[in-house]
DNA sequence: TTTCGACTAAAAATAAATTTCGGTCGAAAA
DNA sequence: TTTTCGACCGAAATTTATTTTTAGTCGAAA
């Protein structure tokens, strides 16, 4: 049985090809048992090839979850990029990003079967990505930064002060996830969003 | 060797006297040697007394670990119920009470030797209590906003948005906690409490 | 070049034995 | 009557021992 993506290009050769079945295989393998009980064994198996085989495509199982887990990141990244690209405002970039942000994540953590208490015992998950992520998150956020101020909808920002604010939206999303986990209550979410946004951009000054 | 606190009325009672050692006692137990090591018998030798003299007083040992948290965050509460009496306008306000309490926490956690990677794993002194320490902040908080509304410095807010509000702040100051504890790096703490506050109240808008 | 069975060593899991500690009781002292 | 505590119990935690599992390697074969 041959596991293939069918959104992404076809890989250029055959070694990529197999390569590509192994993280799709894992993947699922991840999603549907949890990151800590999946072996190579299984996985091998997933694809019809022995054990030894993962050794010459991967260095190691780390090596594959490592993978497994930026395919992952890079799923939700692409959906971001998706709304923060069709939305035409600052504003309204800034609020898609978040809420599509949460969103996606909520549905990740669901797919992987990890409920709201577990959060927090799934360091795997969270931390082993996660600088990468904020990485991508930062370089899509500034990005939306940069986008206001051309436009003119956005003061100048020094460059300190553009560090300090994704700083405190990335770091206040993700505290405002593990809350809504925490509480399994996403009721919040989009007033939360939306208030998050409008008082970002238009402040709460009378 | 009786503890005592030099900054509270004194006790009413001598049973009240006799609750109050063992409550300081075992703060200072927690803080020395860590939430999970310390047994009644060693809160009980350091007030002198016998572990069955404690079944007195308290009905369990948790009851004692609840009434210590109950402590340690009044300490912390009341330095920033301070810091914003101090402050003058609700621009002000919102910045100290984001900055106290970081860093009173940060000051917190270091008394119990909770160093930066091991937040995750204090589940106990974080979530034991965090429902009950929100509900203070939240009280706190919204007592912020309300001086804006009424002095004209900020603009009416639907009680829907100041609960949205509320809850943002609250969870994405925690946010900014973790990243910063989980890092080790608190450069960022000033200028990200300057800009979260400054943006809030002026908005990003040019 | 690609594949894999056999193998090793470390890690993880399981089981058994031992120790620790929260909590209770009844009696004694204040 | 209030306060105290040693003795005790049972559950939980820890430690030790044993067994099983799994990541990773190697050499040979296709």
């Amino acid at each position: 049985m041959s596991y293939t993506t069918s959104t992404l290009p076809a890989p250029a050769t055959k070694e990529d090809a197999l390569r590509e079945n192994v993280i799709v295989a894992a993947q699922r393998l991840f999603q549907h048992y949890g990151l800590a009980k999946v072996t190579l064994e299984d996985i091998a198996k997933a694809i019809g090839k022995g054990k030894s085989t993962l050794y010459y495509y991967y260095k190691s199982k780390e090596e594959i979850f490592t993978a497994v887990m930026d395919r992952e990141i890079g799923e939700v990244m692409v959906e971001m990029a998706k709304a923060v690209e069709a939305a035409t405002t600052a504003e309204e970039k800034l609020c898609v990003f978040s809420l599509t942000k949460l969103r996606a994540l909520r549905k990740k953590l669901a797919l992987y079967g990890i409920v709201c208490k577990e959060v927090n015992s799934q360091a795997e998950f969270t931390c082993a990505m996660r600088q990468s992520y904020m990485k991508r998150e930062s370089v899509l956020l500034r990005g939306i930064l940069r986008f206001g101020i051309e436009t003119g909808e956005l003061g100048r920002l020094s460059p300190t002060d553009v560090d300090a604010l994704v700083f405190v939206m990335l770091s206040g999303l993700h505290g405002m996830e593990l809350e809504m986990m925490g509480n399994n209550n996403f009721d919040m979410l989009e007033p939360a969003v939306g208030i998050l946004t409008r008082s970002l951009i238009h402040g709460l000054k009378s």
